[in-house]
DNA sequence: GACATCTGATTACGCATGTAGTAATACGTA
DNA sequence: TACGTATTACTACATGCGTAATCAGATGTC
């Protein structure tokens, strides 16, 4: 029963900072954005309450304001957004994306051994 | 001077027709397309106008009709899908994005091995 | 030749998105 | 207590997108 919920790109740069901080209030977004983004402080109070009427984030009294929380779990929008993208660039096909990432993409050497590995947990599962 | 060109959902169904066949009308797209989607022929249309607009399809004159053909690689718009997607999901890092891919993704074993055979290669590059 | 049909051109329309502005209210400070 | 300031609520507005409809001219068909 996991609504569907969409996040632009511009609301994922504001998840991304409540799913650090795990709870925030609005000022304290918009100072930790600062630095990042060039956006107008009601710029962000924009996409903090868009957020929130598309069920993103909570939003709980505290005080004379809003204390400002993630309702849906990060690696589960990632998936989403993954499983998105990879239908529709690479027709659903895994194995293409992976090649496409691993021709295409700075890894240093370390990463790649991570990959190795991961392969062949991937690879003993199967079997 | 590469201009940017944003390839929404619908349009890149309508490019993926193009970039295979080469060269079609419009009622050629809409025949390929009859199979996979139950858009309306108009909206079809449309979104070849909007491909045109945009500069992603080329029309030309052919009897008193256009043949539509792609004006841009699809190589390319591959890599800015994937950079930006990569951008927003994955701050950057491929590394994270492959991980990703690598546990949450259907692989065959021979997919498996070509991956391993690309990160080989990789790690050559490297050195 | 009359009429249905195909095509392209133009227009439509509601929702999403990026990017704020304004109004109302509560707070803290002089 | 008066006033500037922070905060939320509501409004705005251009552009993009999904999804067509309408209009006008060219064509094929009987």
């Amino acid at each position: 029963m996991s609504r569907l919920i969409q996040i632009s790109d511009a609301e994922w740069v504001v998840m991304e900072v409540l799913w650090r901080s795990g709870n925030a209030t609005a000022a304290d977004v918009i100072a930790h954005l600062a630095d990042v983004k060039t956006w107008n402080h009601r710029t962000v109070r924009s996409l903090i309450t868009r957020l929130v009427e598309k069920g993103a984030l909570e939003a709980r009294p505290a005080g004379h304001r809003y204390a400002y929380r993630p309702a849906v779990r990060r690696d589960k929008c990632v998936r989403q957004e993954s499983q998105s993208f990879l239908e529709k660039v690479f027709a659903g096909d895994a194995a293409k994306l992976l090649v496409h990432f691993v021709r295409h993409a700075k890894i240093t050497p370390q990463e790649i051994e991570r990959l190795r590995k991961l392969l062949d947990e991937k690879q003993s599962e199967n079997e």
